[in-house]
DNA sequence: CTGTTAGCGCATTCAG
DNA sequence: CTGAATGCGCTAACAG
């Protein structure tokens, strides 16, 4: 059905041996034979089986990269950086030849362990070269327990293991099952599992931020979180409450007002009124992401509050969309994040010791934070229910 | 370095063959044997080989999906809902077993023919099972031939293809190359060629959007179209140009005010702005999508215009967060239509008739548009140059 | 119902 | 430098 190895050999009149060697470019090949060789290749339109080839060398040129959400730009600036890194030849292309270059694929998970674990098995019968786990994930000890085994195996096995945006994992512990015989020659040593981590400082991010309104004289600061029982949930929540309680702006007795909701837009509208009509005295809202931020402001401005001057509104993530509609919010270096990410997964690079990296979340401060009113705002009614 | 067939068979006192029968569940086994060989299984957390079992019967069990943008909510979502119907065991699902179930994967092409050209050949070498392109495309004959000739290519071969929210690849015309011999079983007759396509009407939705535009009264419309040399941007800009020259609202003699620029809201901003430096009496402004619309309105309101009063502004696609900022625009069913490739991709559904089917675009008025101000809107200078 | 036997297309020893 | 031979792990005929 398709061009194999033996007819191009047939045609340039050499063995299939020959031919390998000089698509692979990993043997002396005359170069007079070489010429014929890869005219016969040109000639047949001759494409390489990917399965034949992985079967023979146990391994393949595949680099899944699990996110999210596919249609939610955190995940795909990363995960574009991270392709774009991948298809690069790096620097070790010495070689005038083409080199083999990896085939990076981008999978969506919709942030379920269960997909995400599907997802592994089905890149692991691949025998993918490399993973690439993006964002964070479900805060339960059970799933990140098996989420851990189950890439300690893979990690093992030879294939490379990158979490970008995610907690490390938790250490091997527990029911270290039994060691099956099996013992290839283990990996790169480092980190003990092989598994490489690029953390984001999210605790810290969402830690200066609400400093920053602290320092701009707020008092009264709700916080939309993102959907519970979810690590970056969790992190920047935490960020927030030890800002609150640490710094000098101790807010009184009352609770700190927050409300979870959905990582989207839709869902900081929402969040937004819920905050407004539990907390009615607030002056700034954080959110856990850009994109419940603007939503939010959207909420507010119905309502009669303008923002920044009666109520301040801040975000997390910098997203391309918040510079434009100049949102103070937290930057990370999502581009950056997924290229490193990308070069680890094929090898261009070396770990960091110890195999994890925290990223620092920059602070950037735009148009939609600044010092409370004077006076309390003044609060209309909703349009409706 | 990882469990085998011969492994399982062996811990169930059976034939390899038989292992791979439950496991294929495509055949008869005794219920005892067959309970025997999943524990094996479970016990050695045995992992097909997709290389080898790809090599074994010709074809593996991976779809790809070609993006523009990975980093687009168009793309995503469209992305997002085919992997999830290819993922769907589907209709198929009689016996109880996990079934063949797909692995979907999606590629960011930026757009480029080249890379698009190079994606499919990873594609091709892993033997996927079909490929998905969505989105416009470089509207180059040259490279539409080479990408007609090569995708009809791999449709012959076996792997089905679906077009999605792109033009139909054009006639096998011209240079017809020589038949090589090979002529396996031609596929699914139908279309010709085995290719189906989805495409959008994006002609029809944006005559529709700038014929509402004229019968709000506007005559003085200006036109913010995508990168040029896109089949998207031209198809668009076709239609606007259609409404306005075959409508009622005969635009006089000025040729109507048309800037191209990207298809991101900083684009749409900067595009803006020389649309009004360039034709000042504007009271409307369309653009190719939602994301330039919105950066468009950054840009009027900034200059002290009010939108819809003193300028409307209308967008194409409707993507989520247009919902949430009230703009009129054009719906595209991204979701269903990727939900739909999902399937013909996998075979669950029939290729409509004639192998091509035009999705239509359909109108939605919200709060950016309105009839034009009766005296023309005061402009104001711009900040800086 | 189940075991045996061939390849699938390629990379790689081992000889020349 | 090159050719012949072997096996990667699995599926698909064929026998039993």
């Amino acid at each position: 059905m398709a061009v194999t190895l033996a007819e191009v050999a047939a045609r340039a009149g050499v063995s299939t041996a020959t031919v390998s060697r000089v698509l692979n470019g990993n043997y002396p090949v005359a170069e007079g034979t070489r010429e014929r060789v890869l005219r016969a290749v040109a000639e047949l339109e001759y494409v390489v089986n990917g399965p034949a080839s992985a079967l023979a060398n146990a391994s393949s040129d595949l680099v899944g990269i699990l996110v999210n959400d596919l249609a939610d730009p955190f995940f795909g600036i990363m995960a574009a950086a991270a392709q774009r890194a991948i298809g690069d030849p790096g620097p070790s292309a010495r070689h005038g030849g083409p080199g083999p270059r990896k085939l990076a694929v981008v999978c969506g998970t919709e942030g379920s362990p269960e997909q995400e674990l599907d997802c592994l098995t089905l890149l692991r019968r691949q025998r993918a070269a490399a993973v690439i786990l993006t964002g964070g994930t479900v805060d339960s000890a059970v799933h990140s327990a098996a989420l851990a085994e189950r890439l300690r195996r893979m990690a093992a096995d030879g294939t490379r293991v990158v979490l970008c945006g995610r907690p490390p994992l938790p250490p091997a512990g527990a029911e270290g099952g039994r060691d099956r015989g099996v013992k290839g020659p283990e990996g790169p040593g480092g980190t003990g599992s092989g598994v490489v981590t690029l953390e984001f400082d999210n605790r810290g991010g969402a830690q200066a931020l609400t400093e920053h309104l602290l320092e701009l004289g707020h008092r009264r600061i709700g916080y939309l979180a993102g959907p519970e029982g979810r690590t970056t949930t969790r992190h920047r929540l935490e960020g927030h409450l030890r800002a609150l309680h640490g710094g000098r702006g101790r807010p009184g007795d009352l609770p700190p007002p927050v409300a979870h909701c959905g990582y989207d837009r839709a869902s900081g509208y929402q969040g937004a009124r819920e905050l407004l009509g539990a907390a009615p005295g607030l002056t700034a809202i954080a959110a856990a992401n850009d994109a419940v931020a603007l939503g939010a402001r959207a909420a507010l401005r119905e309502r009669g509050l303008r923002v920044p001057e009666d109520v301040s509104v801040a975000g997390f993530d910098d997203l391309p969309f918040s510079a434009d509609a100049a949102l103070t919010t937290v930057r990370l270096p999502l581009r950056e994040v997924g290229g490193w990410a990308g070069r680890l997964a094929v090898g261009h690079q070396l770990p960091p010791e110890g195999g994890v990296s925290t990223v620092r979340a920059e602070l950037v401060v735009r148009d939609t934070t600044a010092p409370p009113p004077s006076t309390p705002p003044t609060v209309v009614a909703w349009a409706d229910g």
